[in-house]
DNA sequence: TCTGGGGTCCTAGGACCC
DNA sequence: TCTGGGGTCCTAGGACCC
């Protein structure tokens, strides 16, 4: 088994869990297992599409994103659960705990999905036997079903997992490619949407055999650099390593929300913001970064969609900054209409301990020989409030003036910078 | 009776600077 | 006297994925 792959070529998993919300519901009542199950928000509040259902309701032609009425009518005798997140993230924890039984580079790519570099796990076993053991304890342990994709690469090893639904195990080596990958259509390829297939259309680029001799300039013309890494993956190739660590990167932080029913009422809008706002400010602390961009996403009534983003001095955490924000971003761009959705998103995370540092470009000039450095601080303290300082330093930059620098801050320091530029 | 919510990455134009 | 070219930042939108 082992000769199967070059030497110095690395072994990559990856685990894809089935329809995973409807397994994990099923894993909880074990009276659904064997029925058409979907996951679904509520249709009262315009949430009713299906997130996840069952294979026994795909049968049935259900889908993933479907309107529930659709569904319904495919399928009468459709069991409908509310999507219960907690019991999800649970779920998903211990999953990964099992991955990381055989391996520690373990990369997750979302709540059901993950990359394994297994490349120096060979005294495990053989590639075969470490999935088999993996999807066996994932079922015995969890009651959950899983596909495992071996390979050389990560986009190998996901095109693999998709093939055998569920609870399936597939290897795809090199050799294979020419005759398994290569005959599928391109919009069965990872990264290749609807639109990009039909670009490639026009170029008479219909399946993944054709993109792997594609012309590299009508490529690049049509798709731009994507058009040459999607080349890159039909051929087989993909050096992306399994970073354990790429999760914890988190580049921007959001809530959004359809609202019940479409809202014209500006009050109501700015109700529906500070309640994001408290979400996103949770999600924020939890993760102990500051967002140095603030941007608001409106739906209209006709699905057109906008988003308005501002770049912040002041880089924010706390609901009410967030709040205020986003509710001058609101006034700024809402052109009146009925919105039927809000949201909000913060980027350019950056982290706690480096908002604080931020603040050392503060500094307080004041005469030496009459303000030595506890004048400065209540001076600092009268120009900001009381409690606005909550530690400060100070050094000579020449005989008549010192520096005081303020290195902490809370929030009411920090609104105040603005003001003091003028 | 339509079409959720969480993200990432890329592109393109304008401002601004050297 | 009349208009280069590169680089970076910012903003908005689009494609894609689960």
């Amino acid at each position: 088994m082992k000769e199967m792959y070059p030497k110095n070529g690395r072994v990559i998993l990856h685990v894809d869990m089935n329809s995973f919300y409807a397994s994990v519901e099923m894993a909880y009542d074990p009276t659904l297992k064997g029925k058409p199950l979907a996951i679904a928000g509520n249709p009262e509040e315009r949430r009713g599409i299906i997130v996840t259902c069952s294979y026994e309701a795909r049968k049935f032609g259900v889908k993933t994103t479907m309107p529930l009425w659709e569904a319904k009518k495919l399928c009468p005798q459709l069991i409908v659960r509310k999507p219960n997140f907690e019991r999800y993230r649970k779920a998903s924890m211990a999953m990964f705990g099992i991955l990381r039984n055989y391996t520690p580079l373990v990369e997750p790519v979302s709540i059901d999905e993950g990359y394994m570099d297994i490349t120096e796990s060979f005294e495990l076993g053989t590639p075969l036997e470490i999935a088999e053991s993996i999807q066996k304890r994932i079922l015995e342990q969890l009651d959950l079903p899983c596909s495992i994709g071996i390979a050389p690469n990560k986009f190998l090893a996901k095109t693999a997992s998709d093939m055998k639904k569920p609870l399936g195990i597939t290897i795809l080596r090199k050799r294979d490619i020419p005759t398994v990958l290569w005959p599928l259509a391109t919009n069965q390829m990872h990264g290749v949407g609807k639109k990009t297939a039909e670009k490639l259309a026009t170029i008479g680029i219909h399946t993944i055999r054709d993109l792997a001799s594609a012309n590299d300039l009508q490529l690049k013309s049509l798709l731009g650099i994507n058009g040459l890494r999607l080349k890159e993956r039909a051929n087989g190739k993909d050096q992306r390593p399994v970073d354990p660590e790429a999760i914890e990167e988190f580049k921007s932080i959001g809530n959004s929300t359809t609202l019940p029913k479409d809202v014209s009422n500006q009050q109501e809008l700015f109700h529906v913001l500070e309640s994001l706002s408290e979400t996103v400010s949770v999600r924020l602390k939890r993760k102990n970064v500051f967002a140095t961009t603030l941007a608001i996403t409106i739906r209209y009534k006709d699905r057109k969609t906008i988003t308005r983003s501002k770049k912040l001095a002041n880089p924010i955490q706390l609901p009410e900054d967030v709040a205020s924000i986003a509710k001058e971003l609101l006034i700024k761009n809402w052109n009146g209409d009925p919105v039927r959705l809000l949201g909000i998103t913060g980027s350019d995370l950056i982290e706690q301990d480096h908002a604080y540092k931020q603040l050392d470009l503060f500094s307080y000039e004041k005469d030496a020989k009459q303000e030595p450095l506890l004048h400065a601080l209540s001076s600092l303290r009268e120009k900001y409030g009381k409690n606005i300082i909550e530690s400060a330093g100070s050094h000579k930059v020449d005989p008549n003036h010192t520096i005081g620098t303020a290195t902490s801050f809370n929030k009411d320091f920090l609104r105040r910078r603005e003001p003091e530029k003028e």
